[in-house]
DNA sequence: CTTGCCTCTACAGTCGCTGTAGACTGTATC
DNA sequence: GATACAGTCTACAGCGACTGTAGAGGCAAG
């Protein structure tokens, strides 16, 4: 026998998912957590289960996976007997993404260390920092791919 | 006595600082790049002054500067005879903020490292990855900040 | 009953661009 | 000169993943 617990409004939700309110409802909007009962006055409505539906979508944001992997993996927790390559693959996918990224910053953190150990005080014509940023000389040459925030 | 040189229209400078020429539109209207001398039909006419500051811009934005940042740096460039301490300050920030970033994607390679080490394949229902998404035990718990994207 | 938080919808803004539509311009070839 | 084609123009919408705001209504405690 199932316990059918009181539910709860989304403020409530969104503190035992630690989840922002307004994200909650982007969620709803774009189809990653469906949609919810409402009350008389139109409130919505959450159990038990849709704190662990979004607990388990902001740990996957939080691990970086794009909002389309975790639809993909939202639709495959229903189908509990498919086989769990896909899951894999998606995991995978983001490991090596993940890594690519880790090399990017490495090779960023080198040049920024380079540039701000050669300043030695002074006076902006003559900052070695400003120099660096002006010399691209070296990396990324036939680089083609989007710059992207830290 | 310097050299008059023939201005270059938006593609040629395109190619020259090899950046995108919405790009380049887009630098101008957020200020970044100053409005150009214009052609008697419209068109928009550089020389190589706006290749060297685009070229800073890219190098720069390639180091994941902030556009922000940039602004102050160009700023600065025009003013050569002050100090370089502002200078030394922002490029100090950004190795800060690439090392807080390293630190954090280091954490999650060894997360998803060994999400996709404990699958053996199977059935959803059993897959250790999508059991160590839904685990959200340890891991960045009292975190209010913005997830980034890789 | 009032105070004060909670929730609602709808839409604009964030960052750093990219893509598109539709019109005009410049150059090369025939 | 005609034609073809590449280049450029403006203006605006869209991306991802939200965040912030305005203005209205709901609900529980004192």
């Amino acid at each position: 026998m199932s316990i059918i617990m009181k539910p709860m409004t989304i403020g409530r939700l969104s503190k035992a998912a630690n989840v922002k309110i307004t994200t909650i409802r982007y969620y709803e909007s774009v189809g990653l957590m469906g949609t919810p009962d409402r009350s008389e006055s139109g409130q919505r409505l959450y159990g038990s289960l849709d704190v662990e539906r979004l607990s388990f979508i902001r740990h996957a944001r939080e691990l970086g996976f794009p909002m389309d992997d975790i639809r993909t993996l939202i639709e495959l927790q229903t189908h509990p007997s498919s086989d769990c390559a896909v899951v894999n693959k998606i995991a995978q996918n983001q490991l090596g993404a993940v890594r690519k990224r880790l090399g990017q910053l490495a090779a960023l953190e080198r040049e920024l260390e380079r540039m701000v150990t050669s300043c030695e005080g002074g006076k902006v014509a003559s900052c070695q920092v400003m120099a660096s940023i002006n010399d691209h000389s070296e990396c990324s040459s036939g680089n083609h791919e989007r710059i992207k925030p830290l």
